[in-house]
DNA sequence: GTTTGATTTGACCAAAAGGTCAAACTCACG
DNA sequence: CGTGAGTTTGACCTTTTGGTCAAATCAAAC
């Protein structure tokens, strides 16, 4: 039994600016692209210090993803069943799309994950991830069988939610070099939520 | 003045063969996380002999990326201003979901330059993009003040099909793990479709 | 069938990459 | 203020990577 130590203050301080700097990188330049020498330095330390915190370039990638994957789930766990459906559908979006904009690097690490074929989070999509989805899927589709909402595909409800909100962050360069100089998120919410008003409303 | 010599069958080949392969490995891997080696390998061909028809690793990219934005941008340059505004934007769905399944390594190449940053096509989002772009979106704006259709940001709506299809092409790996044994393609069109009437059609 | 240009390759380089290690340095606490 | 644990680093190692080059092989037009 190794006895678990509580981290020092440098400890904890080195180990956030390592997380911190590992997202900028991973996330703009993907697992295999990212290099133990950038982040170290993005994180102010040299390679054999940051080294000393974590074992390899694999564990740092796999402490952030896992670190991330519940906050990553929350919105859609937060889902209520008892709740207004329509009303609960759109607090969903809402919380996603203030994901993207308040969240946007690790909205990136996931989809570099995933785009490059989730060869790290692969098991967890379809244990954890479809249980989840598995569950308020069915939730939506009772709603939609008591016609509280209009009749739709639960489950391509939820990927809808996440391609448009999650495009606002992974898509970001494109979606500003189009607007120009117009803020994505100015319009954007109103635009989602007329959307799902309108698909959802019970015919 | 270099004369262009017209390509020998074997330079169309491998030249071909070249492409085709790293379509593969840059689509997964993304530029940095890809290799000339692994290129080579899927290639059928030596490094040296790769590189004997490509000067470097950004030049394939580049001939990749170069001979794909065209395709890419088609099924915007068809939306047509004469046509019926409901079926033209439907059809412009379509035809992006129906390169998502059929085009999924191209959906991906993209998807891993804009994510990272889209640091070798920024210029031609900013200028070509932007104005095919600006284009479609006031065909868009003049169909709703006529009131053929409902009232929608036109950016967001192109933005809107952008996520939503490329999605099942970026994000294959996770719609699947959720969906199991059923084929994404299947319920797609029609929920898409459904989608699109429902915020489009004129109150 | 020979010759000339096109193609292919093995051997090689320099730089970059992930990672190790022993020695040096710092810090907190008794 | 000394000491032991916690922290940092320079030097180093191996593997991988993008790329070069001269020599060898091949194809096809004459």
């Amino acid at each position: 039994m190794t006895e678990a130590r509580a981290p020092t203050r440098i400890q904890q301080k080195n180990r956030a600016a390592i997380l911190d700097a590992a997202l900028e990188v991973f996330s703009s330049q993907g697992f295999r692209g990212a290099t133990v020498d950038e982040i170290a330095a993005a994180a102010g330390l040299s390679k054999p210090n940051l080294l000393y915190y974590f074992p390899s370039k694999e564990a740092i990638h796999a402490a952030l993803l896992e670190q991330l994957l519940d906050t990553w789930l929350d919105p859609l766990r937060a889902l209520d069943p008892a709740g207004d459906p329509l009303e609960e559908i759109l607090d969903y979006m809402r919380r996603k799309l203030q994901m993207a904009r308040d969240l946007p690097r690790e909205s990136r690490l996931f989809a570099n994950e995933i785009v490059q074929g989730a060869p790290r989070i692969h098991a967890v999509l379809s244990s954890d991830l479809k249980a989840l989805v598995d569950e308020k899927a069915s939730v939506i589709a009772a709603w939609s069988d008591a016609g509280r909402i209009a009749r739709v595909h639960p489950y391509h409800l939820i990927f809808s939610i996440w391609s448009l909100t999650q495009h606002y962050a992974d898509f970001d360069v494109q979606v500003r070099a189009v607007l120009g100089d117009e803020d994505p998120f100015a319009a954007a919410p109103e635009f989602m939520e007329t959307l799902y008003r309108r698909l959802l409303s019970p015919a």
